[in-house]
DNA sequence: CCTTGACCTTCCCATGATGGGAAGGACCAT
DNA sequence: ATGGTCCTTCCCATCATGGGAAGGTCAAGG
């Protein structure tokens, strides 16, 4: 019924380590003890590390997880509430996903007027130089 | 001709405390100083900080940014050599575009099935709980 | 000359999520 | 009883950045 520490990491994928860093921050209430001290976790206890793994899995924050899961905990919750999380989240991916494209776009323009061979002209480190720079990743983003 | 860190923070956009930090780590060499003690940064100084500060814009590690910073200074370099590490750097962005990518992907898929109202009834939370879960993000990666 | 305010110095601490590893106790099978 | 595998707590490192304290410096103005 109750497992180890070590079982539950290999249950969940959640390692045994970030199991009690959850326990330590307070995202997840303090496991059960054997009389010597061992943690034990029974299967509600690994339904929340999964819940947990999941998560974190799709990006949220501790912060986000620890809302998660009193929404889920709480029956009467409106789910328009547990929506709003999530696509904060998406709105905070999309708009990283933005800074790196920029950033990867810039590149490979850059990349591209670079011959890449033995010579030592290099369109990429004249940018970085400070040569025509900055406008660049600008002009990418919007293309 | 020579200003102090507080003026070269304000010339090239990285604040003082990173360009301490820069010169501890070796990412640049030690900075002049008064006989006050003060950290003295002459022209040349300035342009090696706004080449740190673009290459972080791009989203260069320190490590990469040290590569970068010998391979310029380094005036019989291969131009293949930098494009090399810009294509390497490139490919690391577009992986982690492709990883936040899917979890958008996801998270959309379950919130448009999400009513979003009063009522308690949520996929997404049905989803981290471990319903019929892993499987969607994969699916919408390669669709 | 002295004060005031803006600046500089070094040093320590925190972030967020994770891993590594040491020292020591617990448990189980032989 | 012994060895191997597990558990415990505690400390340290990552990566790049910021906050802040305690104290020295400098320039301007009274």
């Amino acid at each position: 019924m109750s497992v180890t520490i070590g079982e539950a990491a290999r249950a969940t994928g959640v390692s045994a380590k970030m199991i009690r860093y959850y326990e330590e921050t307070g995202l997840l209430g303090p496991a059960g003890r054997t009389a010597a001290g061992y943690r034990v976790y029974s299967e509600p206890d690994l339904h929340a590390l999964r819940f947990v793994r999941r998560a974190r899995d799709l990006g949220f924050s501790m912060r986000e997880i620890a809302d998660l899961l009193a929404l889920w905990h709480d029956r009467s919750r409106a789910s328009g509430a547990v929506k709003a999380v999530a696509l904060d989240h998406v709105a905070d991916l999309r708009r990283r996903i933005g800074e790196l494209e920029a950033m990867a776009r810039t590149l490979e323009h850059l990349a591209e007027r670079c011959c890449g061979d033995d010579r030592p002209d290099c369109p990429i480190l004249d940018d970085l130089a400070g040569g025509a720079g900055p406008e660049l990743a600008e002009a990418s983003v919007g293309e």
